[in-house]
DNA sequence: ATTTTTTTCGGAAACGTTTCCGAATTTGCC
DNA sequence: GGCAAATTCGGAAACGTTTCCGAAAAAAAT
């Protein structure tokens, strides 16, 4: 006699199991008298509905799966966290993996997602995303994905996505008004939509007040390429007098490389980052850097796919664009 | 005609459906010949059972919780990663939720995971845990737990545990050994055991070289709680000549208020942490700290966990603790 | 008062498995 | 060749819901 069923609450009160049913999921034809009868007794004995037997009936799994790069910073477990409150709100799991960088990694994450026959998916791509082809395929087969933040052109779906370009425009002109002249960017993973935005934002800063658009640096978004590429400027003596970087981790590593050699920052080199993460505020100097919406993120991506699911087939891809914040703090401002 | 059923690959050979559910469970009484005939069949059809309906059959989730405080560093992610690995291999799922370091969102986590009928639950505290008798109480209600890391003394379950005594005393060794004489800790959340053992293994380091136990600070485990303390000790002049952190964060923060203020490290002061973080190769100096074994951690939680499931009620609660490793860095290297 | 409409509910099928029970077939044994 | 045992399989119940369909009851309309 361990778990109470719907029987059970129907039996005692002479009721049939569809009243009971029809009592707990209040869109079908049942007397408010009864219903709140039935809610009782039910609160009474201790039932709660078999969430299992109710995806078995609706065939739907309630289960949607998440597949983020990394959970590196707290960039990631922020949008979680957003997601997970929509999610949980409307009665779904979340099935949250990590791939770890590696696109095989990714698509096997997919694959056994699939497998488990979740309603829907919401994507972040790792950097070397090799599988556009095989997320066109899903679409196709009606799967339904919303991709957030780090995702490619080639691939048509919903999208929920940060002003990257707007953001890395304000970053940029953040330094040039203050009169830094030599500005370079530390670029991000080449086939990212999102690092493609940033650098455009970089250039039309420039453009905007008429100066040479600063160097553009392959870069990475790991504190090992901010080292090693800040490393690099320093033995090739080309290193700037400020620096926007594809995002606080590169920036952190950049920094530490150009202390370690003596420079003094923001004295000598300037630098803002991307993607506010927990280091910001803890660095030294404290990191100028863009805050992303994380919360909002998550929530959205959540609501879009959750609409997507509800609307079957008949439904337009759409592209939700967030905004942001640009926190100024000490690595970036100029000493006089 | 969307998915193909058991009843589908069952009509296509004139087999019943018991046959080929026995095909695929291969436990059952079954001609080898017949098995394969199925197999083959099935794959060409393109079936896959329905997890959902072998979940309602079988009347188990295969669905397992875990609960984090957080995933701020890199540590609570790669434990997830070698849970994630055992349970897929014994077709299980990981519903994964953060507690964001509040108990009350801690319980709510285990009542959501509860209420979606998990088999069992993988958790690691929050600091500040007042959820003792809620716990004692799942487990007499024979909900299997296995805690990991972050645990208290007062609950009966199953644990996963790092030796915090062993290492936390060759940690405070290896300050000794340079000579460092005035060390000072800087504790944990109290209430853990973990912080308990760390500060028994900083004080009996301290009493196998028959030295008076060093100074020690309440603390905590964030960078907020480093760079407070570190401010303090400044402000009161007792600025100590070694520190053995609670952990990287604690050290991270205490360390950039140190260098704030002119110190040096680890010249002025030297510092160890625990826990290594991805931080630690990526500070300046590079932080000495104790690895810990992330991935084994997940591994033998989720191993553990199995067990138990599978062993229905008849099973003895089981300590389990790993081993690590120190990392020396440039933190904590006496400079001649 | 009778008919029509609406509200409220019960019966039963369906969702896709697992697994018990027993029957049919094969094998082993004397 | 006959009987017991072992192997292999089919039928059907069970898991706990949702939901369609139709019937009964209540309300509204005529």
């Amino acid at each position: 006699m361990k778990h109470i069923t719907i029987k059970d609450v129907a039996k005692k009160l002479n009721v049939s199991i569809s009243t009971v049913s029809r009592a707990f999921n209040n869109k079908y034809d049942i007397k408010e008298e009864t219903k709140e009868k039935i809610l009782k007794t039910a609160k009474e004995l201790g039932y709660k509905p078999n969430p299992i037997a109710k995806k078995l009936s609706q065939q739907r799994s309630f289960t949607i799966g998440i597949i983020v790069p990394e959970f590196s910073n707290n960039f990631f477990p922020e949008v979680m966290l957003g997601a997970q409150e929509v999610l949980l709100k409307e009665g779904c799991q979340a099935l949250i993996m990590q791939s770890n960088h590696s696109w095989e990694v990714e698509k096997k994450n997919v694959e056994t997602l699939v497998n488990n026959m979740v309603d829907g998916l919401i994507i972040s791509l790792t950097s070397e995303s090799k599988n556009n082809a095989y997320y066109n395929d899903l679409i196709k087969q009606n799967i339904p994905i919303v991709f957030f933040n780090r995702t490619v052109d080639q691939i048509k779906a919903s999208k929920v996505l940060f002003d990257d370009y707007k953001w890395a425009m304000f970053a940029t002109e953040h330094l040039i008004v203050q009169g830094y002249k030599n500005i370079t960017h530390l670029e991000g993973d080449k086939n990212l939509t999102l690092t493609k935005n940033r650098l455009r934002g970089f250039t039309d800063a420039h453009k905007k007040y008429k100066l040479t658009v600063g160097k553009v640096v392959p870069c990475g978004f790991k504190m090992e390429d901010g080292e090693r590429v800040a490393q690099e400027m320093i033995d090739k003596s080309e290193v700037p007098r400020a620096i926007f970087a594809a995002n606080d981790s590169s920036a952190v590593g950049a920094i530490s490389v150009f202390k370690k050699n003596g420079y003094s920052i923001p004295k000598d080199i300037a630098i803002v980052g991307f993607t506010e993460s927990n280091l910001a505020k803890h660095t030294t100097p404290t990191l100028t850097s863009v805050e992303q919406p994380t919360n909002d993120i998550g929530q959205t991506a959540a609501k879009l796919l959750l609409e997507q699911i509800n609307t079957k087939g008949l439904f337009v891809p759409q592209t939700i664009v967030l905004n942001g914040r640009l926190n100024i703090r000490d690595s970036s401002v100029k000493i006089i």
